[in-house]
DNA sequence: TTTATATTCAACCGAATGGTTGATAATAGT
DNA sequence: ACTATTATCAACCATTCGGTTGAATATAAA
């Protein structure tokens, strides 16, 4: 469940355009059409980057008269920052340790074979 | 720069055979043969993932004899988690700002159309 | 009711992904 | 000198991706 939320986040995350989005909706919600001005794309191209971000739990679409609603969610980020926060901190640790251990920066393999 | 550089981070993250890999090496730096191991892949195909992974900054590969060594960079992971620090604290900011404003959880459209 | 607007759907296209296999290169071991 | 091991390369394959266009759907406006 974690790890298919993580690759759908950080997939939707992968795209510049789709950043661009999340970076519009931190504005703001606002609809599909407006949405889609800044982008030299078609209705449809931007409506299927929605759909990326929808999947990933990043946005929200939501109807309104002939409308639709985005609206960002920044919930869905948290498992992607756990993971990296998670990740860096144990790298990070790993790595002194390893260099501590020997007492020059790019350690050598360690382990026999 | 930046941007391509969150592009190849985020994509190679969104791969969890990738993610598996990052896991095994934060346990030390090892080897193309070792690494593929755990995973029921060619070794064609473990090579490409690392080909991903050094792409995007995350991992080093050195040859040593006839082996390549493989060793994680964590500061790469850096842009990604600046990235998602920063935006997730600018949404949750910008949501409870409008949250406040208007006084009940999920505002609707303030703008004119 | 007719017409315009907003959005999605469906089918298609070219390029990139993730995988395979077989050949090749380079180093180690005998 | 041969042989085995380690890894990459090259070509291929099916699937997914990001994009387009044109038709369909639903609501608003005339």
């Amino acid at each position: 469940m974690v790890d298919n939320s993580l690759n759908h986040v950080f997939r939707a995350l992968a795209d510049p355009t789709r950043r661009a989005m999340l970076d519009s909706l931190a504005a703001g919600e606002t609809t599909v059409g407006r949405l889609s001005k800044p982008f030299s794309l078609s209705l449809a191209a931007v409506s299927k980057h929605l759909g990326v971000l929808e999947r990933a739990g990043l946005v929200t679409r939501e109807a309104r008269g002939r409308e639709r609603v985005c609206r960002i969610n920044p919930a869905a980020l948290e498992d992607a920052q756990v993971w990296l926060d998670i990740h860096d901190r144990f790298w990070t640790d790993r790595l002194d340790a390893l260099q501590a251990e020997i007492g020059k920066p790019p350690a050598p393999l360690g382990e026999s074979h």
